[in-house]
DNA sequence: CAAATGACGAATC
DNA sequence: AGATTCGCCATTT
């Protein structure tokens, strides 16, 4: 324990309960820099500890995950949340795809409640 | 040792 | 209402 926010970020998304997913700004108010988002998703991407956070339960504020997920890709991370119970929107005409393949996380069904 | 970079989100103009 | 700018920390080279 650095004492660090980003080590206060690892815990807060380690607390992510399977089946719900938490944003980066979700996170990073929790963590107590409501404004820093950024460093959520940098302290996520050096993962220092693999297989203990669950950088998959880490969504955009739109419910679409990061450009470069580290799993093996978004498809993988989609798979991850979908056996773990939470729900996707697919892809539906009209509507922007952000990031992934278009799908993304059900916010209103399955964001984190803190 | 110092500088640059890094998975975003909200506030402001 | 939309577009743009700012914010802020740690890690790495």
């Amino acid at each position: 324990m650095t004492g660090t926010f980003n080590q206060r970020v690892y815990d807060v998304v380690r607390a992510i309960p399977a089946g719900k997913v938490a944003t980066y700004g979700q996170i990073a108010a929790l963590a107590g820099r409501p404004r820093n988002a950024r460093f959520v998703g940098f302290a996520l991407h050096a993962n220092p500890e693999p297989g203990v956070i669950p950088c998959h339960r880490v969504v955009f504020r739109d419910g679409s995950l990061a450009p470069g997920f580290a799993f093996g890709g978004p498809d993988a991370q989609r798979a991850l949340l979908e056996a773990e119970g939470v729900r996707f929107i697919p892809p539906r005409p009209g509507a922007d795809n952000a990031g992934d393949n278009g799908w993304r996380v059900d916010l209103s069904q399955c964001q984190w409640d803190a």
